[in-house]
DNA sequence: AAGTCGGGGGA
DNA sequence: TCCCCAGACTT
């Protein structure tokens, strides 16, 4: 295990504060750093600022600072308390979160808003354990919330961390290998200054000079406050760490999304709900058949399909338009189909609705569904 | 330990 | 193109 001199600790610790007092961005979500130490502590048990962290800690994670700004003002002008989003249709806040991805983010941040509601009477917890128990809530947003919230000595360890701490302590094995994760944790733990010396700023400020200044590629070691004490600095080569495993490439798979449109309302169509496990889970959709091999699409097979689960009749079906969609992991060509029902059934199922392409705002869609509602409505 | 879960930014 | 992003959770 890496231990740190005194010497180097307090020095790592103070040149990251200066330079975050100076060089900090002013991000909707965040406790500015001139605020006094009276500001700080009423901040502290303040709910709105705990509840602001949450927020944007959920939608973080994964997502780059940019994306996420006009999703945090849109959420809080239509959730401003925990209460509010407890009490909210979880579609309603996956609308709300639709076009920012990992959907699961989103209905894990309602359901902890209820737990917090229920078992800890709408107040946030204050430590790494009781935070670890929520929905949505491991080890790094635990620790985000606890200091930056609450001002507790509690480390974080995310992608910025990961890359300065690599950089400086010239840890060359791979980053994703558990025993080095556990050496980073360690690591971070000993450099996280007590509570008397501003944890969450200290976070922040890791975090502010991964994106600014030690960037995965060209970092601006000239002007970083750290370059004195960089072992990856003095090697001369600091944009070669940190040394992740190599990824596996995304699986190509076909999607055939079925326009099922109303015999008789114009413009209207056929929507479900998806499953509430799996990808864009309880996001809404036109139906979609998924099929994981390149097999060549045969429209008997979607005639039957149709007929056998959506009680649907049909004869025609036109072929109108192929995009591709990436995911992390998967390559979907989306292949839209144009279907004229002779018969639909009186009766509809459950998380089911026919809905005109012009009063979609309150159904929750994945980018590619949204991208093929689009096709329909400027045909 | 390896997969799954989105979508976009930047070189 | 490829890699990465204020990760969490399942298998």
């Amino acid at each position: 295990m890496i231990k740190p001199h005194s010497k180097t600790i307090s020095a790592i610790r103070s040149r990251l504060l200066a330079w975050y007092d100076q060089n900090a961005r002013d991000l909707p979500w965040r406790t500015p750093p001139y605020l006094s130490e009276i500001d700080r502590q009423s901040q502290a048990t303040n709910l709105p600022g705990a509840y602001h962290t949450l927020v944007s800690e959920a939608m973080l994670q994964q997502t780059q600072v940019a994306t996420v700004i006009p999703y945090f003002h849109r959420f809080l002008d239509t959730f401003p308390t925990l209460k509010s989003l407890a009490q909210a249709d979880e579609q309603q806040v996956l609308t709300l979160w639709q076009g920012l991805g990992y959907y699961r983010r989103a209905r894990n941040l309602h359901a902890c808003a209820n737990v917090i509601m229920s078992e800890h009477q709408g107040q946030i917890p204050h430590t790494v354990d009781e935070l670890l128990k929520l929905p949505g809530i491991g080890q790094y947003t635990a620790g985000a919330i606890a200091s930056i919230a609450f001002n507790q000595p509690a480390p974080i360890l995310d992608g910025n961390v990961i890359r300065i701490l690599s950089r400086i302590f010239f840890i060359t094995d791979p980053t994703d290998h558990t025993p080095i994760k556990k050496q980073l944790w360690s690591l971070a733990e000993q450099l996280v200054p007590e509570t008397s010396g501003r944890p969450g700023d200290y976070n922040q400020s890791m975090m502010e000079l991964g994106a600014l200044i030690c960037s995965p590629r060209n970092p601006n070691c000239n002007t970083c406050p750290l370059q004195k004490l960089c072992k990856a600095y003095a090697d001369g080569s600091p944009e070669s760490l940190p040394i992740t495993l190599p990824k596996s490439k995304p699986r190509p798979v076909h999607h055939h999304i079925l326009a099922i449109q109303h015999p008789s309302k114009p413009n209207t169509y056929f929507f479900e709900q998806r499953p509430s496990t799996g990808l864009w889970s309880n996001m809404y959709q036109l139906p979609t058949l998924e099929l994981n091999h390149n097999k060549d699409f045969e429209s008997d097979q979607l005639i039957t399909y149709i007929q056998k689960h959506l009680k649907i009749k049909t004869k025609n079906i036109t072929q109108l338009k192929t995009f591709k969609h990436q995911t992390t992991h998967l390559t979907i060509t989306f292949h839209l189909h144009a279907i004229t029902p002779t018969s639909i059934p009186t009766k509809l199922k459950p998380n089911t609705a026919w809905r005109s392409l012009t009063k979609l705002t309150d159904l929750p869609l994945s980018n590619p569904q949204q991208q093929a509602t689009k096709c329909l409505s400027v045909q």
